[in-house]
DNA sequence: TAGTTAAACTAAATCGGTTTAGTTATGTGG
DNA sequence: CCACATAACTAAACCGATTTAGTTTAACTA
């Protein structure tokens, strides 16, 4: 039933004896403007919700040059965060009548690259992308064009697109400054290799709190590990933050998944947190309430920020509309938990 | 220069001097087959690598009544089990020379089948489900219209088709023995109502155990929450379990995020988890082992089941080349941890 | 009463590919 | 030298919609 007594546009057209034109235009509420009497227009879609006859999105977008679809392009689905943010602009989207393709590139620039070209050729309309940051070309490619596109959690800083970001660097200024009002003085970052501008701004962040604190910089407090290996390089990262007593007294993991391995390994060491190490995490997972000390955590705006994206995309899709602000910077927040310890 | 300038294939055929026909058929990998000079060949192959070609997807899928694309229907993709779900089933299709749709029911019947008729009608070549279950009429029409689909994670017990699930039954028994083996008597079951074959499954596994032990089934220690709206019924759940001092000495915890909850609520009343009151989840979250106190789980083989499904379903759409059991149900494995106490 | 206008409709082109059913030119066997 | 293969190619139909540029008929106006 559903896919094989198919009705089409032009079965419609011949049973109730008018063009394929009549049809279509009716369907796309288009008959009164193009002045199909009443009665016809009644028993086109009478007889169409009768049959459940729905558009072939195919050949609809096809000779319509439109898909009503937008492309969401990440890092990486399974991660949570990402999850998290395709679930709000679905969400959202569907809300505004799109639907969304998504695609992980794994932080692939070329597969980055094919996925936007896979993408409009599949017609969709716009393009929210958190992007590798590695493909610039293919970014300007898509402005010169005129392309519709949003970057999200991370963007260019060489071109002007718009973007939602979070703002990373008082994100991290402010985890880094609490464990400095804790008395907190040798502070490790575990971070990732930079290459993200997001990376970078942590580290600047953490940086700046430090300066402001009047603490030298000390660079072998800092173990940039790399994405795809971090879970093996954990263990060195932590072992050379750990090499002498006291070396350090707190840990700031720039990313929830470096948090998440970074404890399990202190908790393999018998490291005391946060009495000996105190550590706090850069974005969050939904457990850390619940792990063992309740973790501290910068939560980022994930739902705002894929709101957002969503509507500065339709916005531009649909003519701008409205005046909307099409870069973003959103404050991130601090939620103070008990692995930082206590005042 | 991405959409702009982009090269269709007649283009091609113009400056090269041949017909559409050719360029298409040589594109395609079947110009031997059909007698086109290696020289033509060639000189097509160079000029669309040369102008970057990529043929227009929803044509193609239009005139071929083919898409290399699968659908993958879940409930809801922020939900860590559906997004490592999601993305396994990606990068298994990718492999095998398939994209991916996804899309979200959000546990809606009607969203659900709505979802069904739009992948069907952008001519997605087969479905993978994981159903709210209340479809079955849409199911049946899939299955009458030979349309390859298979259902994930939740299956219908009333109509034969393609499936990969879980041994709920014995995952949810093997984790209520483990408690009854350390000495637990009075177990409490956290779960979702029942309309989920999978949550049947796992209060009969529940019950199975129970009933091993001979101890006398006691419907006051069952909780059923609504998937709406367990976070605000998890504390009248946890309050009923506890209204009389040692009413229960354990708690069973049907998903993760019932697990989530009720821990952050046992925690909220100072309930000494495990000693008051030891927990297992069924399903886990990846910082359950860092939680406090690590909590012992049913670990489900999420990779398995969609690379499976995946196998399964693409099988049957080219054509059932290979020999593959169309039926799985996949062995869950029990992680031990301290949130069940120790022997 | 011829000329306009508006209402109600439609034929056919189009989107960008794939595919069927040919055509043309050359070579081969009897 | 004719009949027939074969190699190398192509014209045109087709997929299922949308949309442009009309057409027909009746009513209205000057």
């Amino acid at each position: 039933m559903l896919v094989m007594k198919k009705v089409f546009l032009k079965d419609i057209a011949k049973k109730l004896d008018v063009s394929k034109t009549a049809v279509s235009l009716v369907l796309n509420n288009k008959g009164d403007e193009n002045k199909i009497s009443q009665e016809t227009q009644k028993k086109i879609i009478d007889y169409a919700k009768k049959h459940n006859y729905v558009p072939n999105q195919l050949a609809r977008g096809l000779s319509r040059g439109k898909s009503e679809t937008i492309g969401l392009i990440i890092p990486n689905i399974s991660d949570t965060f990402y999850s998290k943010i395709a679930g709000y602009v679905e969400l959202k989207a569907k809300n505004l009548g799109y639907t969304v393709l998504f695609s992980s590139s794994n932080e692939d620039p070329k597969k980055e690259a094919e996925l936007i070209r896979s993408m409009l050729n599949r017609q969709v309309e716009g393009l929210i992308i958190a992007s590798t940051q590695q493909n610039l070309k293919e970014i300007e490619s898509l402005k010169e064009d005129k392309f519709p596109f949003v970057l999200i959690d991370r963007h260019y800083t060489d071109s002007e697109t718009n973007y939602v970001i979070v703002d990373n660097f008082n994100g991290s200024k402010t985890v880094t400054e609490h464990l400095l009002k804790l008395g907190r003085r040798k502070i490790g970052l575990i971070t990732l290799k930079p290459g993200l501008e997001a990376i970078k701004q942590r580290l600047l962040g953490y940086h700046s709190a430090l300066n402001d604190y009047n603490i030298e910089f000390n660079k072998n407090l800092v173990l940039e590990l790399s994405t795809e290996n971090y879970e093996d390089e954990i263990k060195m990262a932590i072992g050379e933050l750990l090499k002498f007593p006291n070396s350090v007294d707190s840990i700031v993991f720039s990313t929830h998944y470096l948090t998440s391995v970074g404890l399990r390994e202190l908790k393999r060491l018998n490291v005391k947190v946060p009495q000996e190490v105190a550590i706090v995490s850069f974005d969050e997972l939904s457990a850390f309430d619940l792990v063992d000390p309740p973790i501290t955590s910068v939560i980022q705006p994930v739902k705002d920020m894929s709101n957002i994206a969503v509507e500065i995309l339709i916005n531009e899709i649909e003519g701008m509309k409205e005046n909307i602000e099409n870069t973003r910077i959103l404050d991130s927040k601090l939620e103070i938990r008990k692995s930082c310890g206590t005042f």
